[in-house]
DNA sequence: ATGTCCTCACTATGAGGA
């Protein structure tokens, strides 16, 4: 089983390119992000004319997260607990029913810019509510899985220009210190379980020609569970992507699972 | 680390977010 995570920057924008994609990568299950619209507004009989159930989570203008998937889903949940305030559409769960059934979590973790502030004090109590949901779920020991746009590069060489991130929420001390602490309740990240070393990115800036120059960064993750990590059999990313016309400023990162 | 892109607003430039 095929499932992918990709943030589109917004679904009007991709209107073209995001089913080209799906048409060529044929994922059996699409973790999208910054969708950008609203449920009502999704353009979902172009993914159900491709075989996809939908289930979206939007919001207008901003953050949103979707599931597209050929397998059922089941028992769909949108938001993340632990603050009943938090109007941003950030999380999404649903159960992919195939021979073995995977709960899969998609998401969009908050930037956190500018830091100090508000926003990054967002982020990291974003963060706090994560770690207690992945505890929770961990506590079922079965296989699942959370993807999306972590907004956290976690190690220096996950950037092309790490000077250049430090005081950045996406490479702060807390930030990573957080995602740390919710790589250390036991997960694996797919990416790092597969491919060592440096120049593998999952973001390029739109500005500064930060494409051409290959000024990337890894933010874009798969977290697997311990019973999840044991059917890891490869994780890509799919970089041709972004030379594409209009594209967004991530490329899908996929994992292939057997089951 | 700004040479851009995306969305929305009391429509056509500016604000806000990344």
């Amino acid at each position: 089983m095929k499932v992918a995570t990709f943030n589109i920057n917004g679904i009007k924008a991709r209107i073209n390119a995001l089913p080209q994609w799906l048409d060529e990568a044929q994922p059996d299950v699409a973790l999208l992000q910054e969708i950008k619209s609203v449920d009502e507004a999704f353009p979902r009989e172009i993914f159900e004319d491709r075989g996809y159930q939908v289930e979206t989570h939007g919001q207008k203008s901003f953050n949103g997260v979707a599931i597209l998937s050929k397998l059922p889903l089941e028992d769909v949940t949108r938001g993340l607990p632990g603050d009943a305030e938090d109007e941003q559409a950030r999380w999404i769960e649903a159960t992919v029913m195939g021979d073995t059934a995977i709960r899969v979590c998609g998401l969009y973790l908050p930037n956190g810019n500018p830091c100090p502030g508000p926003k990054y004090d967002y982020k990291l109590s974003w963060m706090e509510r994560l770690h207690a949901r992945a505890q929770e779920l961990l506590s079922a020991e079965e296989p699942f899985l959370m993807a999306g746009d972590y907004n956290i590069i976690p190690q220096d060489e996950d950037a092309r220009s790490p000077e250049v991130w430090q005081e950045d929420a996406l490479a702060r001390p807390e930030s990573r210190a957080a995602f740390r602490r919710l790589m250390n309740l036991g997960f694996t990240e797919a990416f790092r379980a597969r491919t060592q070393g440096p120049e593998h990115y999952s973001f390029w800036d739109y500005q500064a020609g930060a494409w051409n120059r290959d000024n990337g960064i890894r933010i874009d993750h798969f977290l697997l569970s311990p019973q999840c990590a044991d059917l890891l059999l490869d994780c890509q990313i799919d970089k041709e992507i972004r030379g594409r016309e209009k594209p967004s400023d991530h490329v899908p990162v996929w994992v292939d699972l057997a089951v």
